[in-house]
DNA sequence: GCGTTAACTCAACTTTCTTGAGTGTTCAAG
DNA sequence: CTTGAACACTCAAGAAAGTTGAGTTAACGC
């Protein structure tokens, strides 16, 4: 049974440069700013081999100098920080009637989003819509098309055919052919395509609360519910890219088996105060109903707080992560509030006396939390060395 | 909030070969012999630099030439295949009552297997076991120590103070130190250790029925049960080691929630049996149990599936593996009837058309599967390229 | 038979890293 | 105030590994 091996790549002198010039911007942007020789202990290279390094991301536009710094005795330290305009990723978030993107720089600030109504999910309109957005955003912020490092999809999952085709929001005509393969020759790019979930949790670790994990899972509040997993600072794609399906999995409330989604995700909500005669189109009406003790909301925040503890549970005895973190389209009061009734498992590997970081943690919310994060696969694949790249 | 950097390496050229030369070894392995080449073209390196390399490793031995093959035109392949006596790797599996250990070579095949009962499970009793059966081992089989390329352990989880400790069958005065800097300073030898469940899938994989796959599961039947997860060729370990610890999760039986390892485990089989008066002592008991169509033990089966369908519905849902593979201490013939009655879910992202694995195979079973699960992972570590090396 | 195909080797070259000596700045001890 | 240790950094030489391109050998097919 002899199966296709990965391509692994063998180790020649450009590789090595180019594997170990993302090792130096890794380890500035760990610190926000650095000095050669302080990189060239965390790295493992010479002083003199960083200095070489540095001297070429200069001239490439990714370093500025920092102005220098004197730590005790010995020559000041000539600081180096990432560049914001060095470099630009391009984020989108497709959604079966809207597609969003936006633009962000070296370091993550977006500078543009945009919301575009899409008029059908059909496969060319969306393909056509992202381009014309990617233009439209170049052309208004005046950023060249040469600094773009590439641009991250967001794609409602599962990917291929699957025993969850069908229950979801799904997309119609993407089953065929590779999505990256597709959206990078339409757009000239390098591309990378996440679920929502492990999107928004690269975005948490590259510039929200999970800034140097390397091992948490993110709860990722959309229409439904998903898990994004990141293990060893990767982000856990399973063999068809379609793992942290979490939505779908049976979990306990008050001694009854129930699916998790419909317990806790935005569709939940919804159906539960429609049951009850109030009607929400959008995360600002969940706000209002929440800050006026909207009594069916908080009895459904309860029981979104009870299934999620049992998912807790499950989430931590088999991941052992650092932390959970809650995010996605659900405003931050109501994060809070289900944070605040979570019971934590007492049986539980995370349930350890010396922890750093609380168990659950609320992350990024609103509308962009996912789109950001399609931007963050580029920036994180701009940081990652990239000799025996774990994908 | 910023943690302390992994000490990701920087290549230079002395890693630059021992990275380059486990790829070719790595190449060699997966498809058991193969010319210049085929690894050049596999390895992304030149047929040149394959060359060299390949030649310094026939003079390390790790190498031998099989003959050549002559594939159509053009000259001949000179093909090379691993040496099996090119290294050595010893697995060491602590229990609280006894200790196992097993000599395998460079391919994998095991010389030796050994049990050795412990007087009491105290930390010194068992390095100087364990100590002692090394030195034992070697001698018996005049491997010299220098061949030896590492020692793989594997200890009962989980790792550390946390909620789970004092319901596991544990062992005394290990949560203080790192385990495997302790028996590395012991035995003066590189280190791996692991769980059972991380150990076995790893055995799976490099000479098991998951050969060639990067993204499976594996569920270990112990004293209770584990979880092996491999993602993209590397065993899932979580932030602090304890990832996989499945036993403890409510799922679903017949409408009511039970702790899984209280239906799917020696013990559970155990009690089970007991409480009708069935007393089994060892695994030979459980296969006479079944030859003779033991009714009790049958009713334990149909429990146990059902169980497992509801965990294979949270494993397959997480992670998307290519399979999950059932194993451990466990008669083949138990484990072969659990695969039978295992209801598949149909609501999962595994339920898809195009597999080219069942969902749930058998894996190697037996008492000895995690003590050769532990020298796997030495053998991982030979054959994976160590330049930014996922741990 | 003879040209084509393909694996492999040899020798020259390139890239990148490391090493060790040297420079400049800061702090602290005498 | 002087002197020396500590430290960051640079320069130039050297070493290690990979690549390239020409040349050799062997099998296949027309």
């Amino acid at each position: 049974m002899v199966t296709s091996l990965k391509p692994q790549l063998g180790a020649n002198p450009e590789r090595v440069r180019s594997h170990n010039k993302q090792l130096v911007l890794r380890a500035i942007r760990h610190v926000g700013t650095a000095g050669r020789a302080e990189i060239a202990r965390a790295s493992g290279l010479s002083t003199q081999a960083v200095s070489n390094i540095i001297s070429d991301l200069l001239n490439e536009g990714l370093l500025v100098e920092q102005g220098v710094r004197s730590a005790g005795r010995g020559l000041p330290v000539q600081q180096y920080a990432i560049k914001p305009d060095g470099g630009y990723a391009f984020g989108v978030e497709v959604r079966p009637t809207a597609v969003f993107t936006a633009l962000v720089d070296l370091v993550g600030t977006p500078l543009v989003t945009h919301r575009t109504p899409l008029a059908d999910p059909q496969k060319a309109t969306i393909l056509e819509t992202v381009c014309a957005q990617l233009d439209e955003t170049l052309a208004k912020t005046h950023v060249p098309k040469n600094a773009l490092m590439g641009a991250g999809i967001v794609m409602p999952g599962p990917f291929g055919d699957t025993g969850l085709t069908g229950t979801e929001s799904e997309l119609p005509g993407w089953n065929t052919g590779d999505p990256a393969e597709i959206f990078a020759n339409r757009l000239d790019l390098p591309v990378f395509v996440e679920n929502d979930a492990n999107a928004a949790a690269m975005a948490e670790r590259m510039n929200g609360v999970a800034r140097g994990l390397d091992d948490f899972a993110y709860l990722y509040f959309g229409q439904g519910l998903g898990l994004g997993l990141v293990q060893n600072g990767q982000a856990v794609q399973g063999a068809f890219g379609n793992a942290g399906e979490i939505g779908h999995i049976t979990v306990v409330v008050q001694g009854r088996p129930v699916e998790l989604e419909s317990a806790t995700s935005r569709l939940s909500v919804q159906a539960h105060l429609a049951g009850h005669g109030v009607t929400v189109m959008n995360v600002d009406d969940l706000t209002s109903l929440y800050s006026s003790a909207n009594r069916h909301l908080f009895v459904w925040l309860d029981q979104a707080a009870q299934a999620l503890s049992s998912a807790l549970s499950i989430i931590e005895n088999l991941f052992d992560p650092q932390t959970v973190i809650l995010g996605g389209a659900m405003p931050d009061d109501l994060l809070d509030h289900i944070i605040a009734r979570t019971a934590l498992p007492e049986r539980s590997v995370s349930n350890r006396p010396d922890r750093k970081y609380p168990r659950l943690m609320r992350g990024t919310s609103g509308r962009m939390t996912a789109t950001l994060g399609a931007a963050a696969l580029v920036l994180h694949q701009a940081f990652t060395p990239t000799i025996a790249a774990a994908r």
